[in-house]
DNA sequence: TAGCCTTATTTGTGATCACATTTGAGCAAA
DNA sequence: TTTGCTCAAATGTGATCACAAATAAGGCTA
């Protein structure tokens, strides 16, 4: 597992399997853990200078969320996905994220779309400096920020499960591949948003999700 | 004579952590566990015969899926809903069950049409003898037998923990109001299936999950 | 009766340990 | 090189405990 310095200080108000939790969630999701890398629960309670009792809770929690996979004798492997899986991944995403985008719609605000294009101004620059794997973390900060907006707290857990269950293998595939995936659909979204095109924006999200799994299957 | 344990005794190739979780995954997704009674890591390991460690875990893995809510302080309690979220988690059951219909349709055999029948006759004799707590129970049984046709995993793990979700909230409903719901939709989706009618199919399974959930909000 | 303070009990958290199983390295034989 | 075997190291599981925080209970005042 990559060396990480602790973004969550620690502070006793939070508890240890949750600063655990948090810290692996992040890895998995953006990609920082390799497919079917291991994690033992001494080795996690090590890295987080903890026992083994909250390294199990974080690891427990996370393989229930499909961020991990545990095997038939208890240990926990990063997923690592079939193609048929991929694609069933893709059709949840492409289901359910143009409705999360729809909900978000007409709450958008100025400050919002501000913030979406720095984002995608970030990816841009990071990406063309040859940061490739920055997409994986740039992209997700980019749909968080807009279905945030939706105030619909169960639709975008599910989301985030799916993008869990996605991170490990998308982190492989921008290794191998080295070609940058298309910001283009980013400003499409983003001119769907400011025109109120509630059509469109449902269709750029979709193309946009389809497009970079696509490369997978590929 | 040599003392013999009961074949029904505790299992040691499943863990204890797993027995427990299974147990109460199924008391909340039937119901049989009310809003807002909330669960003790003593009081679950005591009912079970087994210490604090492996109900721990088992409570983690239930609320990282939605079925139990965490205070702040951790106690564990059953989900309560608000109308705003039983509408929402409507609308994703009305997004993916449709799918996993239709990706069930092409595979969809004789034995499972019988099955679903057989599972369709139980509910009406139980619920027209007043056990309408049963309905719960066997429209979970029906929609489960048909969408594990659909060889498609992740959507059924996202559609089961909907169904988490709503365990507890739709109990109360049926406690309430004690008009039985209507079956006569799972008649309307066999008709669909017997003939391969795709568009009816997702129709009928559209308008069984909405209506059965439309008499909460009202 | 209602509201508030103090105290006793209950509860989650995290650490440590023993135990059985699994894993993997090393080596030998084909 | 490959396959199979042995054994030491690594690993997950579950139990127990101390501790601090939270909750519930009891009693007092107004």
């Amino acid at each position: 597992m990559k060396e990480h310095k602790p973004i969550i200080a620690k502070d006793p108000s939070v508890p240890a399997h949750e600063r655990i939790y948090r810290q692996l969630r992040n890895d998995v999701m953006y990609g920082d853990i390799k497919p079917d890398e291991n994690l033992t629960l001494r080795g996690v309670a090590a890295k987080f200078g903890a026992s083994m009792t909250p390294a199990r809770e974080a690891l427990r929690k996370l393989s229930a969320e499909g961020a991990l996979r545990s095997t038939y004798s208890g240990r926990y492997v990063a997923n690592s996905l079939t193609p048929e899986r991929v694609e069933e991944l893709a059709t949840l995403r492409s289901l359910l994220e143009p409705e999360l985008a729809s909900r978000a719609l007409p709450r958008v605000h100025n400050a919002l779309i501000e913030r979406l294009t720095a984002i995608n101004t970030n990816i841009e620059q990071r990406v063309s400096r040859g940061e490739t794997h920055f997409y994986i973390r740039g992209n997700l900060e980019f749909h968080r920020a807009l279905y945030l907006r939706a105030q619909s707290p169960a639709m975008l857990a599910l989301v985030e499960t799916i993008w869990l269950q996605l991170g490990p293998t998308l982190r492989k595939l921008y290794e191998t591949q080295n070609r940058a995936p298309n910001i283009d659909m980013h400003r499409r979204i983003i001119g769907a948003l400011k025109a109120g095109d509630e059509p469109g924006l449902r269709l750029s999200i979709r193309s946009d999700v389809t497009g970079a799994l696509r490369m997978i299957l590929s």
